[in-house]
RNA sequence: GGGGCGGUAGCUCAGCCGGUCAGAGCAGAGGACUCAUAAUCCUUGGGUCGUGGGUUCGAGCCCCACCCGCCCUACCA
């Protein structure tokens, strides 16, 4: 049994989330960890809402409401979303628990003792009227290169060259129009040159283990030949105070949003840890080399989580070439694999919000199961490369795979034992077609289990989607309904339980794919329906006398072994009712209706 | 501008260190069967592997150039 750490990106709350983000990290980091637990490991899984930030203040300036209030709507909507689709987090959480500033406040003043941050006086803008920093996109002026007008601070879309928002010809901000003030400030920036050396080291042990996405590595290893010292606070209202005399009492110096985002990941063990009542717990996963991390994002996150997050790590834990000791929370461990996906486009075109170019998780949970959406994804999601959703795609996997091979499978095997024994019944002498449909099923435990241990889950959902095509083949081949009279009734039994137990192998080898259909399918042969757990939202207490609220969780210590189980023979099978709903192809054009033109 | 990834049958994609690597699924065509959500099973795949050069006994797989798409390069997350 190892320990294993699943760090979910965390879903930034300015909106509810739509399809491309949990197709990056919401389901392949669920099936992996669902998979990690049937195998016997012990398996921490956590995130939460990322609710600081300046994006987050302008979405609730715009409404009228209070970033608290903003990020309150969303994080429910997010945790309804990521439950929904069947995510067993041990702890979705959010940014803005008073543990998790505590967690982030400690941690600076850790990587702080260390020396491992430098005080900058930097040149920037603010918004005059609110004193808040004003991030270089949110600027826009003349560009200073080929004249275009609406040139941002940061790149002109005109010509593509990169700006310094101070050079801009009339800056003026995209959110009020006011003109900026460029002013010094003072920041912290955390000193990332000191710690290259340390990175570097990391980065190529884990290089020689070949089990990253070569294209994470390259890249995570070809910016480190650019590293710089990068702020970690912000002029802003709206974040983590810094926890030094002279800052602490400032209204507008706060933590950079990435700097407490990542420390989520530790202050989520940490909060699992003293609900749980052991509030040592999460030590197991972050202090015991042993214990490993896999860490689930989109491509755009893998700077933060294979640069600044170690960097962090290592800072606190005085890794670095300026050394130093860790605080109270000891050294702590370093990702282990960086597991990033590229990205999901929707009928061939970026997901934009503002165009209608969207499908919101919730929308898409109403009208369709959510295990159809996670089949696509594991399917057909964007593992290796970007991936492209579109409505036909969908509907044509849903229903000539799912459906037609394993929902027909499912269905004409219940069919059969409902309507010739009414139960499970006993196998006779087995012949060598029985052996080898029960081998290659008995095998895909192994294909299966080892291709989602590596993150290729689309190979492994081939696999199983093969043995499913293998065993109705099987079926094809034996003819059951051929097998008729006293005489062949003993072959018609023997059949049928093949059938029967080689269903319920491909149930728990699907389960990780599609856990809420794995229930029913169990449900339908007579078991409790009960071999993928499922995760609940949960009203909860901040542990620190803040606000109440919402999180996921679960219990999920009663995940089956990642084995055969034998079924049992004499349980009663009744003829059952679909279970995976074909979808019509006139969704096709009322989805496509749905979206901007 | 710099870095990275991709461009393989109508569609979606596999092809690890160069030598059955020219493949799978779906669509299409033909057939079988009827337990099953007109599902399943069998048969059927001549695409210059983006373009042009090069290395090699031999190249989707290596090198060079070019074309196309995408990502990163932000005091956005």
């Amino acid at each position: 049994m190892t320990r294993v750490l699943s760090a979910v990106a965390w879903p930034y709350a300015n909106g509810p989330r739509h399809i491309g983000h949990v197709a990056g990290f919401g389901v392949p980091s669920d099936v992996f960890s669902r998979y990690m637990r049937m195998a016997g490991h012990d398996v921490l899984m956590v995130s939460g809402s990322d609710e600081h930030g300046t994006p987050i203040l302008i979405a609730a300036d715009e409404e009228g409401l209070t970033p608290q209030a903003l990020a309150d709507r969303n994080h429910r909507i997010i945790a309804e979303d990521l439950a929904a689709l069947g995510c067993t987090y041990d702890l979705y959480t959010r940014t803005t628990t008073r543990n998790h500033h505590a967690v982030v406040q400690e941690l600076f003043l850790g990587v702080y003792e260390n020396g491992y941050f430098v005080e900058q006086t930097t040149y920037g803008a603010i918004s005059p009227s609110t004193g808040r920093t004003l991030p270089d996109r949110y600027i826009e002026g003349t560009c200073p290169i080929c004249g275009a007008d609406g040139a941002r601070g940061d790149q002109c879309d005109n010509c593509g060259n990169q700006l310094d928002p101070a050079d801009l010809v009339n800056p003026r901000s995209r959110i009020n129009g006011e003109t900026p003030e460029f002013i010094e400030t003072q920041h912290f920036f955390l000193d990332l040159p000191a710690l290259a050396d340390a990175l570097g080291e990391w980065l190529d042990g884990r290089a020689a283990t070949g089990l990253w996405r070569p294209n994470v590595i390259r890249f995570s290893q070809n910016i480190l030949s650019e590293i710089r010292p990068r702020a970690m606070t912000r002029d802003i209202d709206w974040g983590i105070a810094v926890p030094l005399d002279g800052w602490r009492e400032n209204p507008t110096k706060k933590l950079y949003v990435w700097f407490d985002a990542v420390i989520g990941y530790l202050s989520a063990s940490i909060e699992w840890a003293r609900r749980l009542g052991e509030p040592e717990r999460w030590r197991d996963w972050w202090n015991d080399p042993e214990a490993l991390s896999y860490y689930f994002m989109g491509k755009d996150n893998i700077t933060f989580h294979s640069q600044i997050w170690p960097a962090e790590l290592l800072a606190y834990s005085g890794k670095g070439a300026k050394g130093g000791t860790p605080r109270q929370y000891g050294e702590l461990n370093l990702p282990t694999e960086v597991v990033s996906s590229e990205f999901l486009t929707m009928e061939g075109r970026k997901f934009s919000s503002s165009k209608k170019v969207v499908i919101y998780v919730r929308d898409l949970l109403s009208r369709y199961q959510a295990d159809a959406f996670r089949y696509f994804v594991a399917a057909a999601g964007p593992e290796n490369q970007d991936a492209d959703f579109t409505w036909a795609e969908f509907v044509r996997r849903t229903n000539d795979e799912l459906v037609a091979g394993w929902g027909n499978l499912v269905n004409r095997t219940a069919t059969l034992v409902a309507k010739n024994f009414g139960a499970i019944p006993a196998a006779g002498e087995l012949i060598d077609a029985d052996r080898a449909v029960l081998d290659t099923v008995a095998a895909s435990f192994d294909t299966v289990g080892d291709l989602i241990a590596r993150h290729r889950q689309k190979q492994a959902v081939g696999e199983a989607m093969r043995a499913v095509a293998e065993v109705n083949k099987y079926v094809s081949d034996s003819e059951p309904w051929k097998l008729k009279g006293d005489d062949q009734r003993d072959r018609l039994a023997t059949v049928l339980h093949v059938m029967a137990q080689c269903v319920a192998d491909l149930n728990l080898v699907l389960s990780p794919f599609l856990p809420h259909s794995a229930n029913e399918v169990d449900r339908v042969f007579g078991g409790t329906g009960e071999v993928a757990p499922m995760p609940r939202i949960v009203e909860v207490d901040d542990l620190d006398g803040g606000p109440a609220y919402p999180i996921i969780t679960g219990e999920y210590s009663s995940f089956p072994a990642w084995e055969r189980r034998p079924v049992v023979v004499g349980t009663a099978v009744a003829k059952p009712s679909p279970i995976f709903r074909k979808l019509d192809p006139s969704v096709v054009e009322e989805e496509l209706a749905r979206l901007g033109a």
